[in-house]
DNA sequence: TTCGTCACTGCAAACGTGTGCAAGATATCC
DNA sequence: GGATATCTTGCACACGTTTGCAGTGACGAA
């Protein structure tokens, strides 16, 4: 089918081998035969085999990144983290989602594992202790981001990201303040819970469970858990929200209760993702640093792959960034 | 270094070929030893060589798909579509973008050709034309979506979708309407471009290039289109955005220049990103089909997989959806 | 002339798996 | 009991590369 070594060492009268070491640019090819070698490649329409190659070198130069979804806003930065640090090092990656589903995470690791990528990253995983067990098994190095539960992980400061919203909302004199949650099994989810009950705690709040809505880290579960907030009575007069796709779905149901941001309700995101700064109105959020995330990530796993002793667990700052969806409870 | 083959052979004292043809549940291998062999291997952490099955059986069962970026909300779906048939087929996607750079787009796609991937498909190509070129040499199928400039192609009708638009804002009495544009050479743009032309000259409306603004496709560049075209005077009263993006943009200038939607402009956006139904207020736009759109892609890649001939060109019709962002121009 | 050196190139094995063919073992039939 | 059919397994080669080592020839030096 496709032209092989073998072709081009026919056609040029020589060894596959010397074809092989002039395509590879090895110094004891003499020049001459590398450019007859080279330039006969082209006409012949030769690519090289990254499978044939891999099996003899035991190395694909490729890493594997696997994400809960395409469609998730918060995740492109990252993955240009990633892929920047990757390509100048010289591998490629390819990226599989896995739709937040465990099992379909599980298998999309093992396919990885299969085609022999050198390393994987795995981003807001669904299985995350999994993968201590699993570590010894895989034989290559795997590192997290945006999980803490690994030995290899970097993440943001989820607790520390919470009180600073809630710290800001307590700033502005409120003191009924909901959070919207989302899966609770989510590690990232129960961090930022905990900053928002030790901010309320200094500030010697009560923590009322009722204010806490049910979403699913996305826009639909945001808006369930905002009309499940506006039932309460009184409801609450600001809600820091588990990310920005669930503080849109919270703006949505208060805007169709007839309520307005930040008049009625004030509101704070997580993540900040590129849409939060184009909002209506644009939405006080905490920044997680998305583009260092990847970069890290990808820094340790290469530390890893080098054989090297890496720093386990980088955990990044995130930083509170203003915009117009609060207001002083009494401005 | 990890486990083969010969390793299970060795332990199981039979041979290499045995272990193979028990592993893949070949007919002529006793149950007994079948058993016996998956046991083992599970046992001693096997895990199959991907790379080197596919050597032998010149297939890797994996179709590469590029697009031009992971944060592109448009794509979420389609890449749904095209993993949803892909699997049911037996077949692995793997994505990598190219951050809508022709250059990294090319090399990704040698990459993947280098990979031996059996299949690819690609999402708003910046090569479009180059893959007629290609075509012959690449050697395995390779279909394209959202462009209808290659051979093999599924997109939707941009021409009908830019009417579906104008045609419902002219309804609303709307005449002096603008279009912000993306990149001008993206055959998206020229087509729905036309429709927009098309839709006024059909009421004798005459084309006045200073109505339509420049984009990138991004909320940025919607933003500085949208810039442009209120320091026209007067301003269009609506305006009909490339995609839903650069309608985030705009909602964002007029908010700024203390216009509102859609009291004083009206908004009609494309594609009907999940987003827009939360947006303040919820944006009018026309939907694509973007899970139809990947399903056809994968489809039709498969139907060139098998050797068939498939129907080239595939064009889906896209729909308007009404939301609060348009109103009439004298209500 | 002979030997050593140097610059190139080829041989052959290996990577881990799949598969056609043949061979061995066992059961079946006459 | 021998021939034949059936079931199970092994041999050997192939896939397309890379790479250590040996080999070839030319050339200069002794």
């Amino acid at each position: 089918m496709s032209v092989s070594i073998k072709d081009i060492a026919k056609a040029a009268g020589v060894s596959p081998s010397t074809v092989s070491r002039a395509l590879r640019d090895h110094p004891r090819i003499s020049q001459q035969t590398k450019e007859y070698i080279c330039r006969l490649a082209v006409e012949m329409g030769y690519t090289p085999s990254a499978v044939a190659r891999s099996l003899v070198t035991r190395r694909t130069m490729t890493i594997g990144l696997v994400l809960p979804s395409v469609s998730d806003p918060f995740l492109s930065q990252v993955v240009l983290g990633v892929e920047e640090v990757a390509l100048d090092n010289g591998y490629r990656v390819f990226l599989c989602s896995f739709y937040n589903d465990p099992v379909q995470e599980r298998s999309i690791v093992e396919a990885f594992l299969e085609h022999r990528v050198d390393g994987i990253v795995v981003t807001s995983s669904r299985l995350d202790t999994a993968y201590t067990a699993l570590q010894e098994q895989l034989g290559i190095p795997i590192v997290l981001t945006n999980c803490r539960e690994y030995a290899y992980s970097v993440s943001t400061d989820n607790l520390h990201g919470g009180r600073l919203a809630v710290d800001y909302l307590l700033q502005l004199g409120h003191t009924r303040i909901g959070y919207i949650a989302t899966d609770p099994q989510k590690q990232a989810n129960r961090s930022r819970l905990a900053g928002y009950r030790q901010a309320l705690q200094e500030r010697g709040i009560a923590f009322d469970p009722a204010l806490v809505g049910v979403g699913d880290g996305r826009a639909e579960g945001g808006k369930r858990g905002m009309q499940q907030l506006l039932a309460l009575n009184p409801p609450p007069t600001a809600v820091f929200c588990y990310n920005d796709m669930t503080a849109i779905g919270a703006a949505a149901a208060l805007r169709e209760a007839g309520l307005r941001v930040p008049d009625d309700v004030s509101l704070v995101g997580f993540d900040d993702i590129d849409w939060a700064a184009y909002s209506n109105p644009p939405l006080t959020t905490v920044r997680q640093p998305r583009r260092e995330l990847g970069r890290r990530a990808m820094q340790m796993l290469l530390e890893l792959l080098a054989g090297e002793e890496s720093p386990t667990k980088v955990v990044l700052q995130g930083e509170l960034v203003v915009r117009a969806s609060c207001r002083p409870l009494w401005g």
